[in-house]
Order: C-alpha cells, then sequence, then structure tokens
DNA sequence: TCAGAAAGTTAGGTGCACCTAAATTAGTTG
DNA sequence: CAACTAATTTAGGTGCACCTAACTTTCTGA
C-alpha cells in the first residue's frame, strides 16, 4: 500500500520536484541537513527558487517547512525520495555496466530518470542482475563500442 | 560533418522541437505531406501552437514554411528528424525485447528519448544487438519479470 | 461563382520553473 | 549587545510551450 501510494504520487510529480526530493534526501544522508542555501548550490539554482519549491513541497505534504528554520522530510516525501533515489541508482549501475563514460551517464540519467515507469524500471533491473551474473555478453558489447 | 552538425543540432533542440520534428517527418512519409491540423491532431495540440512552432522551426532552417500553403522539412531538419526517429526506434525496440508492454514503451520512450545522448544510445544499441544474437539471457530476464 | 466549411493565423492569456533585486530574519563576534 | 554578515523571503520579471477566441485565407460543391 505505501508502494503503491508512492508510485502515484511519483507518477504525477513533475522533473523539478523529483530533482528537490532526490537532492533534499542527498544533502540531509550527508550532511544531516538540508538548508535553502545547501539546495540551491547543489542543484544550481538561486536560493529564491528553492525557497519557492520548498514552499510548495511543503503545501504537497513531502516536506515540513518552517520558515527561516529548516525543513524536513515528511514520511510520505521521504519514501517518494527514495524510490527516486533508487530508479537513479539503478539506471546509473545500468549505463556503468555497459561501459559508458561517468559524465554522460550522469548528464543522461539526470535526464531520462523522470520518464522511466516502474515497469521499465523493473525490467532494465532484471535485465542489470542477469548482466552482472553473465557477463560474456557484456564483454562482446564492450569490445563492440570500442571497436566503433 | 553533416552527422557531427546534425549532432550539435540534436543537443540543442528543446524536446518540443524533437517531438514536432519527428511527427512531421512521421507524417509526410504515410500521408505525404504534413499539414498545420495534421501536426495538431497527432500531437494532440492546438492548430495555433502548431502555427507557432512551424514558424520557428523555419526561422530555424528546419523546415521551409510558405503561410497558409504548407511545408518540407530541408536537408538539415529532415536529418535531425531522421536520427530523432531512428533513436525512438532503437529504444523501443530494446523495451520490446525486454518484454516491457508496448503502451508503457510508447509512454516511456515520449519522455526518455530527449534525453539519451550519442554515447549512450550507441551502448544500448550494441546490447540489443547483442541480446538478439544470444537470447539465453534475456529468456532469464523475461521470466524474473514474470516471477515477480 | 460564391457561400459555407475547413484550415490557418493572430492576439492575448496561463502555468511552470527559473531569474534578479530588494527586503527581512537569523546568526556571529568584537 | 550592536553591528555586520549570512541566510532567507518577497516582489516582480523572463522564456517556453501550451491554450482559447476571433479573425483571415483557402478550398469545395451546389
Amino acid at each position: 500500500m505505501s508502494a503503491s501510494s508512492s508510485t502515484r504520487q511519483l507518477a504525477r510529480s513533475s522533473a523539478a520536484v523529483e530533482d528537490y526530493l532526490e537532492r533534499i534526501l542527498e544533502l540531509i544522508n550527508t550532511k544531516g541537513y538540508a538548508r535553502v542555501v545547501d539546495i540551491a548550490q547543489s542543484l544550481k539554482i538561486s536560493q529564491a527558487s528553492v525557497t519557492n519549491m520548498v514552499q510548495r513541497l511543503d503545501t504537497e505534504g513531502l516536506l515540513k517547512y518552517e520558515k527561516y528554520r529548516g525543513l524536513a522530510l515528511t514520511t510520505a516525501g521521504e519514501a517518494l525520495a527514495r524510490n527516486i533515489t533508487r530508479r537513479h541508482q539503478l539506471l546509473t549501475d545500468f549505463l556503468k555496466l555497459l561501459g559508458v563514460d561517468d559524465e554522460v551517464i550522469y548528464h543522461d540519467v539526470e535526464g531520462m530518470e523522470h520518464h522511466i515507469s516502474p515497469p521499465t524500471l523493473r525490467a532494465i533491473e532484471a535485465l542489470t542482475q542477469q548482466l552482472q551474473r553473465h557477463p560474456a555478453l557484456l564483454v562482446k558489447v564492450r569490445k563492440d563500442l570500442d571497436e566503433n
């Protein structure tokens, strides 16, 4: 139930919302907190824009925000952020496996991640696992890429 | 040179531009022409929006447009549209191979396609080819998905 | 041929996600 | 504890990609 409700959320949230949540969770995990200024720097956007979005995410119930004070993800917000993060990681792992350059991976995943639905994600996940267990085919793929 | 210039174009063009070009080429291939009304119906947007974009694509040199008369892709526009179409097809084939449902494929490719860079596309292409030649691993992937 | 229908264009407006500049609040430290 | 600095918020904008309504042009058939 929690999974299905967060999936529904994920379907409705915009790419921008997903980027914010993902980054906020990451900041909380690494620094222990996520201030407006941190989020702004991390996403390379203005603090004013962050304030706006954070207020919106508060009204949407994804985080709790007190003006000038700070913010914390709600249960719903954290669940959603974790899904987004997992999806990001899965896509990154997949492309990494194929031998794509880190910078390209970063750029492409940043763009694609918001458009991958759960079924597609599951398929890529299953494929990634099989490729990891049986790397023979992967070797050929990388060779093909090196040659051309 | 033509390839690199169209790649540059592709990198600069917005998702909307890419969607228009892709659909225009498809209409030309199937009906022989692409009128404003056709494009609007196909993309499910208003004719007014199409007129606007078509005028923009004309100024950008991607197509030749005569008011009230009709449009034709320029060489640059057609090259770009072909790249976009190829990318779309490749992604569709890849997901199809993994056993993802057609409707999901349609939706996800529609979203992702604008964010896949040439290197990533090449990697997925090489992977798809290997999977087609050696379907053993693919069978396991599909089984995993069926089971869960 | 000419009137109505279909197609296309223009004008003006919306929401989103961003911005800068100018307040305002909070934190620091001499 | 006051003054400076850092952080945040508010106000007012921008560009993009869409919209509707109203107008113009083109096509079609009685």
